[in-house]
DNA sequence: AATTTATTTTAGATTTGTCTAAATTTTAAT
DNA sequence: ATTAAAATTTAGACAAATCTAAAATAAATT
């Protein structure tokens, strides 16, 4: 079976999404997708008819096996391009992410399976992400986000939830990068802004949004 | 201005045809591009509308200024792909083709320029057909058929005409590739059929139609 | 030069993926 | 428990890219 492009980018997205709350619906994937909720409607009733997800109507979806199986393949072929990208062609990790949204759609089997072994068979893309191997599988790290962080604990950053180059361009700008060391030094109860301390260097204000949306392994 | 996928493969097609005889007639593209004539038809009035090319009903179509430059530009990322499948992920040259006519389609500039870079800025592809630069400019060499090669004389493969993976599977089989000496030692007449020897070794025999897709130069 | 044949275009239909507007169902609020 | 609001689906339409069948034009042949 193969997928056109439109059907990928929904299978993508409802993985995503499924991951914090399931069933995803029909609401959430129309502005994830920037589409409106009849078009997303018809998408999953094909989708449905390709047994790729469970459409209860009115109360959302949920992938079948088959499907949690082509998103992994779709997100590995994501996660392998966007290494590829900052690794060998020297991208800043901000930019990537709308490039390799184009190449994971080229769906060659062979090409994949190369290139990870060319990039050395990566464990993570420079987000942090963990890149699922040819089989669909990848370690799963109990990462929680720096908002629910204790005071004065180091941890991590090990990836970001949302990757729109706007967030990204705001961490590059506060210095903050994967693998960078934080740890949370005040807390402001009147707009749950926080200041955190970097490499245990300087200290710089964040908002809650921007906490909640930086994932840390302690 | 952008372009759809099907519109690319359109001007590519018209661009590659056009390089033999000019204007390119409807039946051509429709062999070429595996569709019917009136889809073809159809597609050339999208083009002309776009001022890609100028279409004179009934008498075929040749690239506008803007359309041959859009071509060089798909051409280029076609055989930049090529050149790093082969050169990077190890892929045979007859492999190639087909994921590279995906690759192509992906449009960033910066992506295409950074691979230029990391590769080094090769001159031609696997198959020795040259690479247009960013402006689009590429070096014509003077090729012709091995086919009109003269008795006992000496060239060097440097293209094939065709890049189905059927004439290269041959090409591998007879152990000829990019820079292969060739020399013609003998034709027959009964079947326009020859013997050429390689590299200044064995000898093989070769039927007329191959010989007609193998280009050298001197 | 008239007619047959080949080529090309038009007309109308189909599929994919989208849209708006209206109808339906679910959830929340009185 | 109704009613109002929000979410979702259906109905009908549209653009892109294709198709088949029929009509129109050009080229080839007698």
């Amino acid at each position: 079976m193969s997928y056109t492009i439109a059907e990928e980018n929904y299978i993508k997205a409802i993985w995503r999404l499924q991951q914090q709350t399931s069933p995803v619906s029909t609401n959430e994937l129309s502005t994830a997708l920037q589409t409106r909720p009849a078009s997303v409607t018809d998408m999953l009733k094909r989708l449905h008819e390709k047994k790729i997800l469970h459409h209860e109507p009115y109360h959302g979806v949920t992938l079948s096996n088959e499907g949690k199986k082509v998103a992994l393949h779709i997100i590995r072929r994501h996660r392998l391009w966007e290494f590829f990208l900052v690794e060998k062609l020297q991208f800043g990790w901000d930019q990537v992410h709308a490039i390799a949204e184009e190449l994971e759609h080229v769906s060659s089997k062979e090409l994949i399976d190369r290139l990870d072994a060319y990039l050395d068979f990566p464990k993570a893309d420079p987000h942090g992400d963990p890149i699922p191997d040819r089989l669909g599988k990848m370690e799963t790290s109990k990462r929680k986000a720096l908002d629910s962080l204790p005071l004065h604990t180091k941890a991590k950053v090990s990836a970001v939830t949302d990757q729109t180059s706007d967030i990204l361009e705001l961490l590059q700008h506060k210095k903050i990068a994967i693998g960078t060391q934080v740890e949370i030094t005040k807390r402001f109860v009147f707009d749950a802004s926080m200041e955190i301390k970097i490499n245990n260097d300087i200290t710089t204000p964040i908002t809650a949004q921007l906490a909640q949306n930086i994932l840390v392994t302690l």
